[in-house]
DNA sequence: CTGAAAGCGCTTACAG
DNA sequence: CTGAAAGCGCTTACAG
């Protein structure tokens, strides 16, 4: 079947609206009518036209419409790195509504850095109908200025004047701190992330204050990076800060921690309780499995798209929030110390 | 959370080379050649166009281009699932080759379903330049017809007559098969992926004839998805089946198999050695770390990209291989059983 | 309901 | 080297 599609395929040129105009008999402000409007054409007309389009094997030519609508049916979701497991979900979130939506997702990455950002969105500003943009490092007047010639919404981050997707952190960290102040810690550190990341100042700020609010001492640790590799190389400062307790940036920094603590021979959760950010792939199968605060990532990235695709109306009744999900990488610390 | 996105960008017309031919005094015909034909233009008269263009922050509409010339610079990159942390180096690979040559990167993803994936392609077929198909669902005809219209490459499948990049897997399924035999294996299970995959039928045939070549049995072993939940599933079938050591088609089922021996207090590898396949983001961070084939996914990825960007024809030198990666999931059966 | 015509932004023979 | 003109495939007022 539809082996005459396959044909002519195989020819060089697709068929256009005047191939089927042609067939149909008629004009092709009626084809392109009849396929797109529907209900502006004679509903027998339109039966017809259909019939010879399929047998014909036509399909639009999407640039060709948006030279004119200036609608390309395409939608970007700018990443600093694709290869974070952090970014699966929200990848998947948004790649699902864009499929229910019939548009197309355009993935690009960044490698953290702000001048490939702004490289990137320049060009692809053209292409799109719309941009994500996720924990954006560009300076808030490139964004606004981006904002201006397309609908962008940021996530992970705030801009005045931008729509954005940051999602409530408050109230799990709150209870992530409860859980350690039971536990008996009284001194927890931050193993922080990139400088230049909102969202790194957001959770440090947001951790600061809740953790004054609970009589805790509260101790910033830099990283080398946001990775498996920079959680490992932070082990030796966090060690040497006197905390037993510390809450990562997120949770690849974590789990390259608690990698680096097993292979050393640190106890964890006696000597060093840790705490993760996000839920990402693999942190439940861990030995032990790392408390974490997990990120709505696939809501967050829905929930950007929704706001693209509907023209700015989000669809999400309640903001999503991080949730304290404790698992075995945090106890008690043990009086050895 | 997300206001109104739609009405702020509505605003400014981007500059066209009408706007930048009157500003420079010369004709639309003489900006787009300086633009893009470097040479063919006058050298100070490029040079005073592209100081208008830049001054007017002019950028090349490139679907008005792709209306002409047929060509959309966009490369699109078919998944059966986005979220599968296979996909990750593959499509860092892939985008690594597509930034450098300037080519935008489409993802799509099929959900593991013919239908869709042919739907997906059919749809993209028009507004790319090319496509790869990742472990492609599609029947082989459609596949071909496809190729008939755009440049295709597949990966991790065959098809006649199709560009296609599959990892030479034979060698280093000898080598874990080797290792397990002198750890004193001689009975093992295949825990199969989905019966759909070409690569699972690959996989298992390349396993059955290496495994009779050593003189070991060997049993197929079905799962319910190629997923962690289809590896925890499927323990107590592996248990039943009396191997001491199972490969798994890929390291998601071994990962889930792993979680869940542990979980039920199955000792591994005493009991059961677990051999998983690709060496995906966690597997060495498992205690016991997981030993795997590993799939060199990133040159695939930008092999089959590269294929595409150079024309259609694959430049494979030396095609990619597999690796084997011993660690801690397999051991000596313990006499115990 | 339908057609003729203009035009979206760009490229490319074709002349000069 | 450069310009005038035609045209890519489609959409959309504007008439009828």
């Amino acid at each position: 079947m539809a082996t005459n599609v396959s044909d002519e395929a195989a020819g060089k040129a697709s068929p256009t609206i005047y191939d089927v105009a042609h067939a149909a008999g008629v004009s092709p402000s009626t084809v392109s009518r009849a396929l797109n409007k529907p209900g502006r054409v004679n509903a027998i007309t339109e039966k017809m036209i259909r019939e010879h389009a399929d047998a014909l094997g036509y399909q639009l030519n999407p640039m060709a419409r948006a030279v004119i609508t200036g609608k390309t049916g395409t939608l970007a979701l700018i990443l600093s790195d694709i290869t974070n497991p952090v970014y699966f979900d929200l990848i998947r979130g948004a790649g699902k509504i864009c499929a229910a939506e019939g548009r197309t997702l355009v993935l690009a990455e960044t490698q953290e850095s702000a001048e490939t950002e702004h490289a990137i969105t320049q060009r692809l500003r053209v292409s799109v109908d719309g941009l994500v943009l996720v924990a954006s490092r560009m300076h808030d007047d490139q964004i606004r200025a981006l904002a201006r010639s397309k609908p962008v919404v940021v996530v992970n981050r705030r801009v005045d004047g931008v729509p954005s997707v940051v999602p409530e952190t408050e109230s799990s960290l709150g209870a992530a701190l409860d859980h350690l102040f039971e536990l008996g810690h009284r001194s927890v550190g931050y193993l922080a992330g990139p400088i230049a990341s909102w969202m790194n100042a957001f959770r440090w700020s947001t951790l600061f204050e809740s953790a004054l609010a609970r009589g805790m001492s509260i101790v910033e640790i830099s990283s080398t990076a946001p990775t498996l590799q920079g959680g490992r190389d932070s082990l030796k400062r966090v060690l040497a800060s006197g905390v037993t307790a510390v809450l990562a940036y997120n949770d690849l920094i974590a789990m390259g921690l608690l990698a680096e603590a097993k292979a050393q021979g640190i106890d964890v959760p006696g000597r060093l309780s840790i705490v993760g950010f996000d839920d990402i792939f693999g942190a439940d199968l861990l030995t032990p499995a790392l408390t974490t605060l997990r990120s709505p990532l696939r809501e967050i990235g829905a929930h950007a798209i929704s706001a693209l695709v509907d023209g700015g109306i989000p669809q999400l009744a309640a903001p999503p929030a991080t949730e304290f999900i404790p698992r075995s990488s945090t106890g008690s610390p043990s009086r050895a110390v």
